[in-house]
Order: C-alpha cells, then structure tokens, then sequence
DNA sequence: GCGAGGTAATTACCT
DNA sequence: ACAGGTAATTACCTCGCG
C-alpha cells in the first residue's frame, strides 16, 4: 500500500543476524510507525594499486564479499578506476582488513545508517511517499511497523504535528554536585505541548515510575531538556539501575544508550539537548537556558537559581525550588517549539538526524552535506586523517583612524568567501601550489593556481545550495510573512546560507575529509586582494577610508560616491557588496576591532569593546555602555565625567549588587592541562576539592575579595563572598576606570586622569565637587 | 629579595 | 571539534641590583 510518511530517525539494527535500517515514522494521519529494510550488502571503494580488474576478481573471492566490481569514480577531481565492494554489513571490517593490500579504502568507515541515507537520498524529518506492506502490530509506542518496499520524496515542507515534553530533574546532594552513585532524584518536572504540567516529588523510586509511565502514556515524538546528553540520561540511568528499573523511555520498550558526538539517543524519538544548540548561538555569553530563552524572546523564571545555590534552597524553600524547575520543563518545551524549523531544515538538509544534529559540530554537520553530494556525482569519500596544524594568512584589518568620526558608512561584501570561491572555482580539487599546470590561474599572493578548465566539488556544491537557496526565497514569497510555510522557507533559505559560509572555514579545518591548506590560503589571499582593491577604488573616487576588517570597508559617507563604488564592485569585480549601515557618530579607539558608533536610526552600535565581552563584570559594562552613549549623544566632558564619578561613588558605598561584580570565565581546558595559576582555574580547582564537579565548559564566577598577593590568590567564587570582602579598588582600578578610559580616551581623558577623580569619587567630598 | 620589563598564557571577541 | 586576526589582562620569568 502507498502512504505518506515524515522520517523522525533512523536506526541500524540487528534482526536475527539480518541488517536492517528502521526508519522511525510518522504518517500524514498521525500514525507512528517504523518501517524496516532489510540490508543485504553495505558498499565502499578500493582504488587498487595495480590492475583493477585482476584486484576485482581477488576481491570476490574473500569470503564475506556479495561482489566486486570495476566502476569509474572521481578523487579530487581526478578520475579514478576503482573496485566497489559490495559485502555484508556485518562483515565489513573483515573484509576492508583483508584488501587494505590491494589498494586505498574509501567509505568503508562510514555507518550503517549513514550509508543507507547516502545510497538512497533519504532525508531525516522529510516527508516521503512510501510503498509499504503490513509486517506487524504496533504496540509500545508505535501504531504498526511496515516493510519499506521504495520511497519516493514529496513536496510536504513542514514537520506534522509532534508530540513534545519538556523535562527538567532535580536532584538532592549531600554536598556539592549531585552524584548518581549516591544522591536521589527528588522531582521530576514535566511539561507537554498539550498543555499539560506534571510534577513528581517524593520516594524515588515511585517518581522515576511515575516519569517513565507518563512518558509511555503520553508517548512524546521530542523529549527536550537542559543538558540531557551530559548530566540527566547517564544520572538517570545509574539510578535507575541501582533501584532495580529498567528506565524504558524509548518506543518498544528501550532504554537510552550512548550514540556519536556524545548524545544519547533514544529509539523512535528525538531527544534533543538544549545545551548544545545554545552552545552555536554567539549572542549567549555563557549559554544558560535562561539566557537562551530570553535570546528567543521567551520568559524568565521569577528565580535565577544556579546549581551552587540550589542545595541551599532546597533546604530552605522547597517550593521556590520546584517552581523553577517547572520553569525550566515549560522554557524547554517553548525553546523547542521556537527553534524546530532550524532544526528540522538543517537536518533535512544535511542528512544529520534532528536529535543530534546540533550535538554535531558544524565542522560535521556540512561535511554530511557534502558527502550527499560527493555520491550524487560519483566523488569519492575521502578518510578524516591526523594532519600538523600549520596556520596561514586570513584577512586583511586596518588599523583605525582613532577619534570621534561623524557620517560613517559601513559597506560590506555580501557574503565575501563563497563569492570567491565560485568566482575562481576555489575546491579542495582544483587548488594546487605553483607551478601551475596548463590552464591554471596563477594567484601570487598565495602562491598557488587554480584549474580553470573544469569545475571544481564544492563550486558544485556551493553553485547547488546558491540555487536552492534563490528557490527557496523565491517559493517563499507566496506566503504570507507570518504563515508556517514563510517561517520554515526562511529557516531553510537561512540553513542554505550557513552551510554555504561554513565551506572556507571547512577547506582549512585540518579535521575535514576535504581539507586543503591551499585553497583556503588561495580564498583569504583574493579576499585581501579584493578589499585593497576597493579601498584604493574608494580613495580614488575621493572616500575617506578610515576603518575596514576582511569584508569592510568604512568610509566617510557620500552618497553619490558610494553608490559609484558598490557599482564598481559589482561591475569589475564580479562581487556584490551593499551599504551595511550608517553611524551618525563612530568613536574608533586606538585598537583595530573595537569601536562604538550610533546609526542614523539613533541605535547604539558597541563592537569588541569590553561592555559586549562575557569576561567582565556587569557593572563595568554596564557603565562603558552609558559612557558611550552620553558620548555619542553629544553630552559634554563635564555631564561625562560627572556620571563616571556617580558610578564610582555607588560602587565605594557598595550600593551594587554582588552579582554584577562578579566575572565570568570559561574554563576551556580540563583543570590539570593549564600551565600557570588564573583566577577562574584556582576557583575551579576550590570548587571541586569542595565536590563540585566544574568540567571543560563551564564558566566559573568569581569576584575578587580584599586581600594580599597576586589575583588568583584573592578570588573567590561568588557563592561565597559577602560584599563587604570585596576588593573595592580592583573594580575601580582594573574593571571601571579602564573600560571608560577605552572610550574617553577620544575626548582626551586618559587613564590616569580617571584614576585620580575616581579617588576623589565616593570618599565623601562629593559636597566639594 | 625585589621591582622593572618583557613575554607567555589565557580568554573572548570580529569578520 | 569550520578559519585567521586582534586586544587585553594576568602570571611568570629574567635581569639587574653589588
């Protein structure tokens, strides 16, 4: 029979010593469903070393093997006789074993599952026309299970309509972080897309019950949560397992089991972990839920409860507690709900099931892309191999003319990197160091040539997604803005886009399967070449350059003589470029990459100065950005130095809030790979001694408390510090008067100048002032 | 033993 | 764990100082 479905994941199993591939399913009348097919043989390549025929015909003779046969491939560009193995899926480390003599291997690494969605154009959360026959009864979560017979995509965009719960868990600790091995679970709060809420508090094992009887009785499509992947799943499970239950959250009755890229992944559902989307988005300083919520425009909590100030009210006001943790079932469920289309366009689009898609790093994500692409047009997949790590020039930053700058336009290169490369055809197989080949384009700068006579993969590739993309945004045009069908079209135009931009980056990632040094050397290189190119273009119509950075030019605006110069671009240099942005007022420091301007649109514009950095304290930023702003408004040194010393002032009578003097560091090592003592490392280490578990990732919180010696040695995690222990004259010395100088430094106030009205400031001779 | 001065380690930003 | 370019702070080392 003939049915449509939408794919939620797919999953390789055992039957009986048969292979096959589930796909987990949902139809259009909202049947789940899985659909089985029986894999007979998993293929991969061998480019022999010597005569393909004769290394065919070894082939087929090693036991394991279906067949052998002599196909044409390409490898980098380069055509390439080579033998495709056809063998049981089972059999497949065997048998590479026993040719790896014969010649190079390539494929024989990648995973059942990714074969299957290579082999056969099938698309995790697409819809598909599927011709299926009955195989058994549902029951355990799924409806019916089917045999695939063939499939066929259709045009359906959007995912059907999910089931979705949002889940939070609470543990209780003896001290510290909570450890599997010997603290409870105390509540387990639960939020679903039909509304409802379900908290369960009290003896453990009768709530772990009640979770995994409501997961089975709701049967949710998506289980989404907060560091699922990293803390609840492996916590769960150790309790789980020393109560004696099978945690069986899964459809047919499994359990979570660890998969790639660290997720945790449980049979015929998404789980998909919040963190690590909140870890791509770069607005989030330090990718809390709460941040990533507010990110998307969601509620807060009433209550900013962190994990170091949890046990204490859990001692206290247990109610409190429990609110927030539903808080944070109820912001999963929304999180998820706002940001499914980019999930499900990027999975779609790369071939990475939804729930581990964003577990991925990016790195990956467009390398599946890729290999879709690379079997569509018969390139070989190459291996991930360890390489050195030898760097190479990238762009090209001026260094600002510091001061206070008025009618500022900001032109930018629309999209400059994958511009160039489809310009000159830049691909990990057309690159190559000189001397060039015939029919090479010699590129000096970087010392390498470029083949002209044939287009290279990713030209290919980036040529398609520029395609889609335009398509896409065309289709995209019917619809009404606020339609379902605008805002997954715009998710995929936009996942279209980021793909298409990661691809420099990826040519030069020594971790890529397509990695080549030269042709991301060959891209900065003619992306320096274009930008001077412009700016003396600029010069000439009479522009005053004064600030440019890779893909930026900004000049002293002059309409006629700007639009002269997008033209040219556009005209000899085959790109586009566009006017970005204009500042009424741009202050440029001394230092290239920070800068603070006002737009046209009376919008206050603060870049790489310290008031958008996460590693300074709230209080300092905070009055950076006022400092700027008075600035860029046009209000007088004296209204400027006057606010500076009402800060100072609040900051000596200590009317702040301890948590805006705290300072937040990433710890990007594992505590014993650092080489010197830092304030954060030393907070760490204090912490676990203490039995916090703080790992690679987190941020630590400190504040710097009065005290001798260097500053790790007097810092202290802000749960513990009381305000009056707080080394007042840092935060003057070394947080506010800096960050205010960087700006002031433009009207002439310098550091020192600040230092002595801060002395001044808050000691109790305001009445003087 | 101690401060100056230079440099390495470290983080987080920009494009 | 997609790239390089950059600023900034703090820690640490070396050197001179008789």
């Amino acid at each position: 029979m003939e049915k449509k479905f939408w794919i939620l994941d797919l999953s390789a199993e055992k039957v009986k010593d048969e292979d096959e591939i589930w796909i987990w399913s949902i139809g259009e009348d909202g049947e789940r469903a899985v659909l089985r097919v029986k894999v007979e043989g998993q293929r991969f390549y061998v480019v022999p070393k010597a005569d393909p025929l004769e290394a065919a015909r070894k082939i087929s003779n090693i036991s394991g093997v279906i067949s052998a046969q002599v196909v044409e491939k390409r490898l980098f560009g380069e055509k390439v006789s080579a033998v495709e193995v056809l063998c049981k899926p089972s059999k497949i480390e065997d048998v590479s074993k026993a040719v790896k003599d014969l010649g190079t291997l390539y494929e024989d690494d990648l995973r059942l599952s990714v074969r299957f969605i290579l082999d056969n154009d099938v698309k995790p959360a697409s819809w598909y026309k599927c011709f299926v026959e009955q195989d058994g009864k549902g029951g355990n979560g799924v409806n019916c299970t089917y045999r695939l017979i063939r499939m066929e995509k259709t045009e359906e965009l959007a995912a059907p309509k999910l089931r979705v719960v949002g889940l939070d868990f609470l543990y209780e600790p003896k001290i510290g972080t909570p450890i599997p091995e010997r603290d409870p679970v105390v509540a387990i709060s639960i939020a679903r897309d039909d509304g409802i809420k379900r908290q369960f508090t009290g003896e453990e094992k009768s709530i772990i019950k009640a979770f995994i009887e409501e997961v089975e009785g709701y049967n949710p499509d998506v289980i989404v949560g907060y560091r699922l992947n990293t803390s609840h799943w492996p916590y769960l499970l150790i309790r789980a397992k020393k109560l004696g239950i099978k945690l069986e959250v899964g459809r047919l009755k499994t359990e979570p089991h660890q998969s790639v890229y660290g997720h945790f992944s449980i049979a015929g559902r998404i789980n998909f972990d919040l963190k690590d989307y909140a870890r791509e988005i770069t607005e989030l300083e330090r990718g809390t839920l709460e941040e990533l919520a507010r990110f998307l425009g969601l509620p807060q909590p009433k209550l900013q409860l962190d994990e170091f100030l949890y046990p204490k009210y859990w001692k206290e006001d247990r109610e409190k507690v429990l609110e927030y943790s539903m808080w944070r079932a109820s912001a999963s469920l929304s999180i998820f709900q706002t940001i499914s289309d980019h999930i499900f366009t990027m999975s779609s689009i790369t071939g990475v099931p939804p729930d581990y898609v964003f577990s991925a790093a990016a790195g990956y994500r467009l390398e599946n892309y890729l290999m879709e692409a690379a079997v569509r047009i018969g390139e070989l997949i190459p291996k991930p191999v360890e390489r050195a790590l030898p760097t190479y020039p990238g762009g090209k930053v001026l260094t600002p003319e510091k001061g206070i700058h008025e009618n500022v336009a900001v032109i930018d290169f629309k999209a400059m990197y994958p511009s160039i490369m489809l310009k000159y055809n830049i691909s990990p197989d057309t690159v190559k160091r000189a001397p060039c080949p015939k029919g090479f384009l010699f590129i000096e700068e970087a010392g390498t040539c470029i083949a002209q006579d044939r287009k290279g993969f990713f030209t290919e590739v980036l040529e398609r997604a520029v395609k889609e993309r335009e398509a896409v945004r065309d289709i995209m045009k019917k619809y009404p803005k606020d339609s379902r069908e605008y805002r997954f079209l715009d998710a995929m135009q936009r996942t279209l886009k980021v793909l298409a931009n990661a691809m420099y980056g990826y040519m030069g990632w020594t971790g890529a399967r397509w990695y080549l040094r030269e042709g991301a050397e060959t891209v900065t290189a003619l992306g320096r070449r274009t930008i001077t190119e412009a700016i003396e273009k600029a010069k000439e119509l009479g522009l005053k350059v004064v600030y440019g950075d890779t893909d930026s030019l900004f000049v002293k605006y002059d309409k006629e003589k700007v639009d002269k110069l997008l033209n040219w671009i556009e005209r000899e240099l085959g790109l586009e470029a566009k006017l970005e942005k204009i500042y009424k007022k741009v202050i440029f420091t001394e230092a290239k990459k920070k800068y603070a301007g006002l737009t046209i649109d009376n919008v206050l514009d603060l870049v790489g100065l310290e008031a958008v950095r996460g590693d300074w304290c709230k209080f300092a930023k905070d009055t950076q950005r006022v400092i700027a702003d008075l600035l860029l408004r046009g209000a007088s040194k004296d209204r400027v130095i006057s606010v500076f010393r009402e800060r100072i002032t609040e900051l000596r009578n200590k009317n702040v809030d301890l948590i805006d003097l705290v300072i937040w560091k990433q710890l990007a090592k594992r505590i014993d790979e650092y080489e010197v003592s830092a304030p954060h490392t030393v907070v760490a280490k204090e912490l676990i001694s203490e039995g916090w578990k703080v790992t690679k990732g987190d941020y630590i919180g400190f504040v710097v408390v009065k005290g001798k010696g260097p500053i790790h040695a007097r810092s202290k995690h802000y749960s513990k510090v009381d305000i009056d222990e707080v080394d007042i004259d840092y935060y003057i010395e070394k947080q506010i008067v800096p960050v205010c100088a960087r700006i002031l430094n433009v009207i002439g106030l310098k550091e020192d100048s600040l230092l002595k009205i801060a002395k001044t400031a808050g000691m109790g001779l305001e009445s003087f002032f």
